[in-house]
DNA sequence: GGCATATAGTGGTCCATACCAAACTGACCA
DNA sequence: TGGTCAGTTTGGTATGGACCACTATATGCC
C-alpha cells in the first residue's frame, strides 16, 4: 500500500496501476465508487495534486467517469460506440421486416490492446476472441459489427461454429450458459464480478 | 490574445480553443512548434500550469505531441490505425495475386464528430465524406476500411462514382488533381497548408 | 410531517513554487 | 578541427494551498 518515491515510475502512474489492478480484480466492483481525491492523497502520503492525476488517467482510458459532489466511478466496460450503433442497426432492420444475414470479416484469437484491454478491464495481453462481420439487410450490407470477448471465457468458441449464419449470442447462451438480453450488455457479461469468478 | 477571466470557460480550456484554431487555420503549420509552456504562462498571464493543461489538452486530441528538452510540435492529421492497418493488407493482398475489390458499405455526407474533426485539424461540424468499404480479396471479404474526406477538398465526391469497381484514390488523382502515392499520406494531402490554400 | 437552512464532502479549476532529466547552446581547450 | 563541459531551455513530476459549484446529509423551524 506504500509507494516508492525513489522509484523512475511516478507517483500518480504507481497509484493509477494499483487501482487499475484492483478494478480488474474485481475489488471495485462496476458502479463503485472510488476513494475521492482528497482520500487517496492522505492514504497514500502525496498531495491531492498527485492523486487527482491518477485518476484523471484512468478515467481517460475509459475505466472510470467522475461527477463533482459525487465522486469517481467504475465505469461499466462498454465496447466503442461501433457496437451500440450497429446493435441499434439491427433493431431498425428488425422493424423494417428486412431479413438479416452477417458475414464473417475476421475471427481470431489476438492479445488485447491497451485500449480494448482498459475498456473490457483486463490485463495487457489478455487474449480475446476477435470477431468482426458486416451485417446485411435483405443482402445489402449495412454495417460492420466488431466483437471483442475475453479468450478464457469461451474456449474453442471459433471452432465449429459458422457465424455467417449462427447468432453470437445464441451459441453464448446454448454452449457457454449465457443469458443476454442485449447485446450491448454482453460485455459487461463477459466481464465476471469477483463474486461470480469465485462461485 | 487576452482570456476572459469573468468567463464560465476555464482559462485552459480559452488557451487551448486558441491554439487550435491557430493550428486549424495554419498559422501553425504542421511540424511546427508552438510556445513553450512557460512562454505561453508569460503571454496569457497564467500560471504554467494553466498553460501546460491547454497543452496536454491538445495532445490528449492528439493535434500536438511534446518531447521534454525541445517542445510541443504540431501532429501531421494522421487517421487511426484502422486506414494504416488496412491499406497493409491490400499490399499483402496484391503480393498474393489475389484479385482486389470492394464493397461499399456506406459513403455519405456528414458533419465531423470531435475525435476525426481534432485528427483532421478541421474545425467541429466541418462537413465530411465519410467511405466504408469492405476489402475482397477473390471475393473473400477481408478487412473494413473507413476514409474520412474534408467534402469542401472534393465537392460531389460521392455522385457518379461507383466506388466499389473505382479506386478512391485513383478518383481523387484524376478528378481532383491529387498525386498520391500511398494511402496512408491521403490524410495529409487532403489538410492543405497555409501556403497550398492561399496559392 | 414537511420545508428551508446550514454543513460537510466532492470534483474542477487555478495559483506559486520547486526539482528532475533530456536536449540544445556556446564557450573553452586539446 | 573536434570534443568536452557548463549553462539554458524544455516538458514531466510533485507539493500545498485556495476558491468554486454541485451534491447529499443533517439540523432546526414552522
Amino acid at each position: 500500500m506504500t509507494l516508492h518515491h525513489d522509484s523512475p515510475v511516478p507517483l500518480y502512474v504507481q497509484i493509477k496501476d494499483l487501482l487499475q489492478q484492483q478494478i480488474e480484480s474485481g475489488a471495485y466492483a462496476i458502479g463503485a465508487r472510488l476513494p475521492s481525491e482528497r482520500e487517496l492523497a492522505r492514504r497514500f502520503g502525496v498531495s491531492r495534486m498527485t492523486a487527482r492525476q491518477a485518476l484523471q488517467s484512468l478515467a481517460q482510458e475509459g475505466l472510470t467517469s467522475s461527477r463533482v459532489g459525487k465522486g469517481t466511478f467504475v465505469s461499466p466496460p462498454r465496447i466503442n460506440q461501433e457496437l451500440r450503433t450497429l446493435t441499434s442497426f439491427s433493431e431498425d432492420m428488425r422493424e423494417r421486416g428486412m431479413a438479416p444475414s452477417s458475414r464473417v470479416v475476421r475471427a481470431e484469437v489476438i492479445p488485447t490492446d491497451r485500449e480494448i484491454g482498459a475498456r473490457l478491464h483486463l490485463a495487457p495481453k489478455t487474449e480475446i476472441i476477435l470477431l468482426s462481420r458486416v451485417r446485411l439487410a435483405d443482402g445489402q450490407p449495412l454495417a460492420l459489427e466488431t466483437t471483442h470477448i475475453p479468450a478464457h471465457l469461451c474456449a474453442g468458441l471459433l471452432e465449429g461454429h459458422d457465424f455467417s449464419r449462427e447468432s453470437l449470442y445464441e451459441v453464448l447462451r446454448v454452449h457457454y450458459g449465457w443469458n443476454l438480453v442485449w447485446a450491448d450488455q454482453m460485455m459487461q457479461a463477459c466481464m465476471p464480478s469477483a463474486a461470480e469468478r469465485s462461485a
